[in-house]
DNA sequence: CGTAATACG
């Protein structure tokens, strides 16, 4: 079971460069992809069916913003948009769907580089989101919580950990709340699996980031303690370009 | 700098 999850910055941007060589050859089990920046009226029927897959859909209210998605070989149990707070739930920022014998979370944190009142967001979403997680885990549930975090966790996740500390994205306060969702009960598959490696899943397009490899590791995939025992590889593929991200690997038996 | 709409990341 090979759960990839990619932000994509732009799916209609990307399915006009790599996006779908790119799943012919990974043939991923599930694939999320986050920021999608589409609506209902603009997702096209090849972005809709890619053969194979059930494909899954959140829109932000705001056109050409945020969006989520999943495809999936196997189809969910259920599908769950948002979590049930409006202020979250109209900007296509979460999708619950329920397996067999696990619970994906493909989730899009916000940015909070924007306004105070957008950092503000952020943290409110953060702990929405954890007690949705401890909700879930409380019924029994294993999850799988993946997407872009928006917030690299220590100085082995980030190049510039320095320049960065009084920037959204590596303040105190959002790297202090992955500590207290670890505390909670949840890993940082990557990180769990390789503890020495320092590799990155995002590069700013500006100031040739990419090239210099000036990156931050911000996408995760999270699991619940219950699961971990299934973990068998967390990956970032650092080589795929086409977004300012690139892809990462959760391989469960 | 890049996506997609003229804002946001």
């Amino acid at each position: 079971m090979r759960i990839y999850s990619w932000n994509v910055n732009g799916l209609r941007a990307i399915s006009k460069k790599n996006f779908f060589d790119w799943i012919r050859s990974e043939n991923p089990d599930i694939l999320c992809v986050q920021e999608t920046k589409i609506q209902e009226a603009t997702l096209d029927d090849k972005l809709r069916n890619i053969n194979g897959y059930h494909s899954y859909f959140s829109f932000a209210q705001k056109k050409g913003y945020s969006g989520v998605a999943v495809y999936t070989k196997f189809k969910p149990i259920s599908v769950k948009h948002g979590i049930g707070i409006p202020e979250f739930d109209s900007e296509g920022r979460i999708l619950t769907m329920e397996f067999k014998d696990f619970t994906l979370l493909n989730i899009y944190f916000p940015n909070g580089q924007m306004s105070q009142e957008r950092l503000n967001y952020k943290m409110n979403f953060y702990n929405a989101v954890l007690n949705y997680c401890n909700f879930l885990v409380s019924q029994n549930r294993k999850l799988v919580i993946c997407g872009d975090y928006n917030t690299a966790h220590t100085e082995m996740d980030i190049k510039n950990a320095k320049a960065n500390e009084k920037n959204s994205g590596f303040l105190p306060m959002e790297r202090q709340w992955l500590d207290k969702f670890i505390k909670n009960g949840y890993t940082d598959t990557y990180r769990y699996m390789n503890p020495q490696k320092v590799e990155y899943s995002w590069w700013s397009y500006r100031f040739k980031a990419r090239e210099r490899n000036a990156g931050w590791r911000i996408d995760y995939h999270f699991v619940s303690n219950n699961l971990l025992k299934r973990v068998k590889k967390a990956a970032i593929l650092t080589q795929v370009t086409g977004s300012d991200h690139c892809p990462i690997l959760l391989e469960m038996i």
